[in-house]
DNA sequence: ACCTCGATATGACACAGTGTCATCTCTATA
DNA sequence: TATAGAGATGACACTGTGTCATATCGAGGT
């Protein structure tokens, strides 16, 4: 978490670090990205930048916590437009993210390419250490278990686990293949489509 | 890959080499790796190492498509000693991978935790450059066709995109959570199984 | 034995980025 | 106006990278 000296800066001060912060990270990886951009970017010497911050991933992980945060109520919403029907919402969900604009996108692509277990972590746990069941629980309450054919709790956090896997690989390909917007989306209609219907004929 | 200085070493000096790597990459991910470490292990001047590699990643590649190619040719003997049956294979794969020894897992460890698009593509395909559908044709080939539930080539090509991203995830899970062999193995198992079976009741 | 030339080895060096710290500045309050 | 605490600043030490001029080696020719 960044410093309470970053929060006590001045509205303007903090948006342009906050900027500076995000267009370096939208050009780079977290492994690539340097404090020194960041700083001559925002225009403010090497010392404040750790006065705000532990270092460059205490800057990286306090941005994409309020992406993800973001991400997660937007999901939410979009679970409720469709009534609890998990695999419109996932592709719904997934078509909006995939239409993000210019910086966004490349902030994304470069996460996703370089999916850290930690970065992944931040995705499926809030950053506050609460638990991880917190989360999945009020989702699983969103979702229609009508025509499901799962038996207990412990099959649905494994169908969890494994849309959200097919769904990230789906991102990593988005943003390594260049697909297109069409290309992109059909493939992942396909794949939830199988994974409805299963791989083995009864 | 490496230049040819490096194939055109003693035997003795080309192990050293690449046993001080090996122990580099088992010891921390590849962005915090440093050639420093690997010289100072290999008791190799620093000059030396950019006379054999390009760079830190050159060095690194070259071990994991070794990795990567004895995984591939193990995964073809276990799908054949499973009569083709996909299924089956990916568990006793699975199962035989989280049984490395120490190094090897510590190696993997490392790989899965800080999974990047980079290194995935290595996995998916030779380092050769040789077209991706090479491997997926000769994969498909060996694979029983009876009772999957695919109708075409397409659909057979997602169904083995969705049991890849599931199983690395699952890697990354074990590798992440600390879990016990039989906890991990129980948890793909019933991954596995879901997948089998699909996620809506007809 | 000696020379030569291409291949290889070596470590000093310039450079880039990190994180720290002593010191300076600001502001509110007594 | 004095003072304390919060914040700002940039010089500095340190670590690691990649390069390059120079040294060394070894096989083949004379």
């Amino acid at each position: 978490m960044p410093k309470i000296t970053f929060f006590n800066l001045p509205d303007d001060k903090r948006k342009t670090l906050i900027c500076a912060a995000k267009k370096e990270f939208a050009r780079v990886p977290l492994y690539q990205a340097s404090i020194s951009n960041i700083i001559k970017d925002a225009k403010i010497p090497r010392g404040s930048f750790y006065q705000y911050f532990e270092d460059k991933e205490d800057a990286f992980f306090f941005l994409l916590n309020n992406h993800v945060a973001s991400y997660k109520s937007h999901f939410v919403d979009t679970l409720k437009n469709n009534n609890g029907d998990i695999f419109e919402a996932m592709i719904e969900f997934y078509q909006s993210i995939i239409s993000e604009e210019k910086e966004n996108l490349q902030f994304l692509r470069n996460l996703f390419l370089n999916m850290t277990h930690r970065i992944e972590n931040v995705f499926a746990r809030s950053f506050g250490e609460t638990d991880l069941n917190e989360d999945f629980k009020k989702i699983s309450k969103l979702i229609n278990h009508e025509n499901l054919n799962v038996k207990d709790e412990n099959e649905l956090f494994h169908m969890m686990q494994i849309i959200s896997s097919v769904t990230f690989h789906n991102f990593v390909k988005k943003f390594a293949g260049e697909l297109s917007f069409e290309e992109a989306l059909n493939n992942y209609k396909t794949e939830i489509h199988l994974l409805k219907k299963g791989f083995l004929s009864r």
